[in-house]
DNA sequence: CTGAAAGCGCTTACAG
DNA sequence: CTGAAAGCGCTTACAG
């Protein structure tokens, strides 16, 4: 019975107006004296309120996430992040899953808006007219993650420096002839951003020419990939666009005999926490998607509160060393 | 402006009352010829009501799924075959997370029963008398995960026999001197059941007086205890609770230099993906997630239904053969 | 500082 | 088969 109780049960209780238990909890006037009878009688009944009967209420202090797939670490760790942002600051958190489905996606972003929750954040495989459409008829603030959103405010991996950082380092460490296992241009952040900073910074070390090989995001595909690379020419480094990628061309080198990284060298993209787990650990570049999260969370509150937010903002990265990188000099 | 439109723009434009609308959208008498004049309206503006504005109605079409971590690959495959399962079945899902957080999880339930939802699956680290007392006090129908409620209907991952099972193969493997790294009892699932298995089944094989040793769920956590084992006696198997746990042993076996599994043999449970990508792979028994995730679904909708339902649901386990346990005959 | 009244976007008996 | 009216649990001007 406690558990269905109603703002107009807990204010006949108190002996006051509903109206006043509602602006007890939203901050509005109320006497201190008052303000403790309410908040007896909440605590003694454990009540809370409804937060989807504020149908007209400026703020729904509802934020809507729409994810490609709720099973993948990366989604995993940013929305944790985004959650715990938002609860801080007594927002609820509304997550629709697109499962990989491109109507799915945009239908999920309507619903948001005729909920009226009060922003939305997006990560998506990739934003189209039509996502550019819906963003635009409405007056909801909205944040694209992972993604570049020209017209509006977007959080993005650093990509390009985080290449070129890669790139470099597997130039200063000695090597001489590489191998890179990138995934598909439609991905402009992994697929182009990506690969244009490893090739730069291979080159800044006179590597000029390295193997370039293409993949899905898959363990099967960096299999595939890496024994094409062998076949063709014997290298002494491997970069992955991906961990997963990195995973599959440590299954190839271990079944042909090769040592990691005594015969051939690997570095990855991720950080993801199954990488240190591996022998020897893998040496990758993380990024930090706790932040892209936190980001995307404080952006969309300071949105609502009509504060400025730089419509560009990048995440940082982490060099992770492990031992699959050897120093060729 | 067409995204912000309301049952009564869409009446007002078809020429009907928005109670023809809103019997259009819950399957109600409505003449064909008024659906088709309905129809078309919707589909021009691409008009979806908003779910959470059904107050008064019988049926919210929304269940809340509350979870332990959003971080977890096995949280994810659950919710991700919970979120198909419902979508399905036009039903939304609402996920609640606690962030392992014991208070935030019974105000996630508090708030879930308040906002009125049809039903709530719950997956939680442990069903306190504070969880039975919520539930007891609600006629929405509750299903547990993972966790067995005697009072209620729970789908379980099959622990006892799935222990059984391991502490069976690692007797029948030839092992005699075996340490157990298990969680504590407040898991009743994991603490008490699957611990139960495993000590029986290497009864079984006159294995009686394992070393055993507890820890929380963490990588750290396994690599404590391990240690600890290694001290006190020179085993020649460590299971595992969990394959997380199994990662820490082999951290610690790798670093004092003992073979897996020439030396010390090692299984888990969980089959989590990163298991085979360790070297040696992991032997490892796999609950399937998707199926607890389903089958949990699935009942509470068939309660919804009035449809009787099991209180007490397995679901399969898997035998994931890897490297990490020596035949020692 | 507080209450009565109207309204949010929907659903549901109840007439017709 | 359809519409007018009341109601769901809240919030918000508006008086006082």
């Amino acid at each position: 019975m406690a558990e269905k109780m109603t703002m107009a049960d807990i204010a006949e209780m108190a002996g006051v107006a509903k109206s006043t238990v509602s602006r007890y909890f939203n901050g509005g006037y109320v006497k201190e004296e008052t303000k403790a009878k309410i908040q007896k009688i909440i605590e003694e009944y454990n009540y809370v309120p409804n937060a989807f009967a504020r149908l007209n209420a400026k703020e729904m202090k509802v934020i809507g996430v729409v994810v490609p797939t709720l099973n993948s670490k990366i989604t995993s760790r940013v929305i944790t992040s985004i959650d715990r942002y938002l609860r801080e600051n007594d927002y609820t958190t509304l997550i629709m899953n697109s499962d990989h489905d491109i109507d799915l996606e945009l239908e999920n972003i309507r619903r948001l808006i005729r909920q009226n929750v009060d922003g939305i954040l997006i990560s998506s495989i990739a934003i189209t007219k039509d996502h550019k459409e819906l963003f635009q008829k409405t007056k909801i603030p909205i944040v694209v993650l992972a993604q570049e959103y020209e017209e509006g405010v977007s959080i993005l991996d650093d990509d390009y420096n985080a290449g070129k950082f890669v790139g470099e380092y597997v130039g200063k460490m000695g090597h001489r002839k590489v191998g890179y296992i990138g995934v598909y241009e439609t991905d402009t952040a992994v697929g182009v951003k990506r690969r244009d900073g490893v090739l730069d910074g291979l080159k800044k070390y006179g590597i000029m020419n390295p193997l370039i090989g293409k993949s899905d995001y898959s363990f099967i595909g960096g299999q595939k990939v890496t024994k094409e690379i062998l076949e063709q020419e014997k290298v002494d480094c491997i970069i992955c666009a991906t961990d997963r990628l990195a995973f599959g061309a440590y299954k190839i080198l271990q079944m042909q005999g090769l040592r990691i990284p005594e015969d051939v060298s690997v570095i990855g993209f991720g950080g993801y926490d199954e990488s240190s787990l591996l022998t020897p650990e893998l040496t990758t570049l993380k990024f930090d998607s706790y932040g892209m999260g936190y980001l995307g969370a404080e952006s969309i509150l300071k949105m609502l509160k009509g504060e400025a937010v730089s419509k560009k903002q990048m995440v940082e990265y982490e060099f992770i060393q492990g031992k699959s990188v050897k120093e060729q000099n």
